[in-house]
DNA sequence: TATGAATGAGTTTTCATTCAT
DNA sequence: TATGAATGAAAACTCATTCAT
């Protein structure tokens, strides 16, 4: 979900193209910039290649030499988006000792990673959830991973014994990661006139100590 | 989000299309009905609005006799099935005293509603994510009843002591929503091979006593 | 290969569509009709769907709603067009007594089909030899019945011992259907400037006392 | 159309490059190769230059240093190939007398060339068909030659008196060359499951003596 | 109300060809 | 000569919507 901003991720992101290991060339970076941009303008259906095209300044038929198609360039974006955040979080929760910081880290990258990318916010919450064929594929691969690295952060702190053993650590993560998306697409809806990270201490507040007495 | 059994939703619910209150007709239950079934196995962009009248027994043209365009049969959908799931609500938690059992009830009236009707479940969690447009509409006139129906069940709580003050309701309300919104969407790309109202304990125990320890 | 008159075939004969039997209405001939003027004219590759349906006085849309595709234009052009040669051809045979006016008979109507309708006649001689999926199909069914007409008389002149037994009537067939082919084929690349039917006689000269002396 | 064996050709043949005469280097001769081998498989307008390019094993622009565009690649196996059957057709019959000997070689000669090649075959009386341009440009040059010989022998016979002097030696050529390529072409939309040259003397028998009694 | 034949706007994608290296 | 990345023109087809009956 959360993303770097883009020119970062442009220069030092190797990249999949419809999951298929291959380095991301400059060119390559420049589409899927320029695809992010059109389609958080204009939404994914309603973008024209050659609007994307246009604005990476390449031909049309440039796009179709490192993308097979119109939806290869958005579940790139999911791809390359979350290999970048999913090395982000793993470089940086190594070190860090505490599973309830590391898991306060956790939310506030990804919201940060969001905040700091209006376009990609858009992108990632509202135009990557058009087609069930993405939606079944998104719930596979790297959100894996993303849920794979939230698990481990609470089976460490269930270890730790700062976390309760009940529920288990798979719908724990379920339920931080519907919170946080929750409040990543209401900033988005909301046109972003808050700091999507000031949700990060009243969300751990919640999770840590629930809303009971 | 949640629904009753289509017969009974098409027998017994005044709806809106489009947001105009009109009374849903005989037909026009039909027509919602066939679209709900269609969308779900074709997908919405994939649904021709031919495919939906022939499964209402229908001409094409009767369909926008009953309904603006194809937008407004989704649109229709929701805000049919809302009223439904917000009119139950409401009637179901006033004959609850204890805040914690009526946010109980709401959980597994959210999710119960769900389970009973795949087709509905389907179209709610992945086909009605679709447009921008949509998600805009969506955040404010129904959902903004429904969340208002949380909250209520929250600052109950709060009043009667049993629930913290703080973080507030609405943001509370919102982690409630993300949360049984994600076990709904789980639940659909899963294929529904386990009981969806059997995650209401785990997550009440999350939600009232948080995870920390 | 040969064929009536435009406006008799639209009155008078019922046709396949790609190669189910289905009434042709008015307007399919229509469209029909104008696809053999714009392939002759265009070349079926050049043509486009587009200038079909002007010509035809319907929107592009309609063309489609009579005809799977583009391909199937060209395929029912020759579905159709077959039809009429050999329901004719039936017909006429019938009434002729001696296998060699039957045979004499045969080619004139062959190559006085394509005489009457120039632009039939390109499409058949040229348009028509396009791709080996259609040439394979092209020697499948319609052209079947032609050849099986042609064995027939062939085959009726041998019990009546006024056509040798050897070689046998299917090469025989062969070759004849060759010669008219070539014929018109001629015939529509040197532009029409002389009667394609005054090669009759010659031909059957040839076929009948061979060249050899 | 008949057409010596590929390496014989690419070594021996000098040819035209749409028309222009220009020496077949060896790197042309493999591009030409390619093509045959790729117009048979895929079809002429199926193909993709870069295939060409690839199965010759070299870079789509140098398909480009050799020949003008995709067309001339057909043009240039058709010219190729006729110039290879002429010259060995008037070296042949050189060495015979008997006009109706040399009758059955020629036509021995065109069938057996092209079942000795398959995928030329193919090319010869599929591909080769597929424009009006094409087929316009083929009925004059390397035709007319070809018609030439075939002439030329007719003539020779009806000096020596083996052939009847009517029909004209024109439409008998044509006649002729129709029958072979009829023959070729059932030959291969048969898949070549038979000799072709099997064809030969009973076509001989028809041609000589007419199929009257 | 109901029909369903007709409309026609609208866009992805391919691939022959070029040209800087 | 040879390369191959980049170009960009070009059209079939779909399907939501209309409207005469």
């Amino acid at each position: 979900m959360p993303v770097k901003s883009p020119r970062k991720v442009a220069s030092r992101v190797p990249v999949n193209g419809s999951g298929a290991a291959k380095a991301r060339t400059e060119k390559s970076n420049t589409i899927l910039r320029a695809a992010i941009e059109v389609f958080a303008r204009a939404g994914y259906f309603n973008a024209k290649v050659a609007e994307v095209a246009r604005a990476a300044g390449v031909a049309d038929g440039t796009v179709y030499l490192y993308f097979k198609n119109k939806d290869d360039l958005l579940i790139s974006i999911f791809n390359t988006m979350m290999d970048v955040f999913i090395a982000q979080a793993q470089t940086e929760l190594a070190a860090i000792d505490d599973p309830r910081e590391q898991l306060r880290h956790f939310a506030r990258l990804h919201l940060s990673s969001l905040e700091q990318d209006r376009d990609l916010a858009i992108v990632f919450q509202v135009e990557l959830r058009q087609s069930t064929k993405f939606m079944e594929q998104f719930s596979e691969t790297k959100l894996a991973e993303y849920m794979k690295i939230l698990r481990e952060i609470l089976e460490r702190g269930q270890k730790r014994n700062v976390f309760r053993a009940q529920p288990n650590s798979k719908l724990v993560a379920k339920v931080i990661f519907g919170a946080l998306d929750e409040m990543a697409t209401n900033w988005v809806l909301s046109h972003n006139n808050y700091r999507l990270t000031s949700m990060v201490e009243p969300l751990m507040n919640i999770f840590l100590n629930g809303i009971g007495k």
